[in-house]
DNA sequence: TCGCTGACGTAAG
DNA sequence: TCTTACGCCAGCG
């Protein structure tokens, strides 16, 4: 399910809705899926207003596994503290077994 | 109304 | 192999 007539923000939030508890997914995989490889930007982007949106957030990360929106949760170890507790290993900012958790959106579209 | 900024990713030098 | 530059779109001074 790809809503086209919603905007991109909102094309963001809907993918990143549909990730299963105790999975991540990247900037760039959602771009993709919205087939806009080349906007990651705008899905971190689209994050920040998220805030807002009842979006995990903390389950979307870059393409290295590493936590960089964690600065815009409230806590320092917030969003860290979120991923621990679905079973996802994270160590320094950086999540373990990235592979093992990584969602790809296009599975499910 | 215009311009700057912002949770990334890829290509090129 | 590492560093630099560019593209994408929306929100907010």
């Amino acid at each position: 399910m790809k809503p086209e007539t919603l905007h991109f923000y909102d094309k963001v939030y809907e993918v990143v809705r549909q990730i299963p508890y105790g999975k991540v997914t990247s900037y760039g995989a959602i771009a993709n899926v919205l087939g806009a490889k080349r906007s990651a930007r705008l899905v971190g982007y689209a994050m920040n207003n998220a805030h807002d949106k009842n979006v995990p957030a903390h389950r979307v990360v870059n393409r290295n596994g590493l936590l960089t929106g964690k600065h815009h949760f409230q806590g320092t170890h917030l969003m860290q503290q979120l991923l621990e507790s679905e079973g996802v290993i994270v160590k320094n900012d950086q999540i373990q077994n990235f592979e093992s958790v990584f969602w790809d959106p296009m599975k499910d579209f």
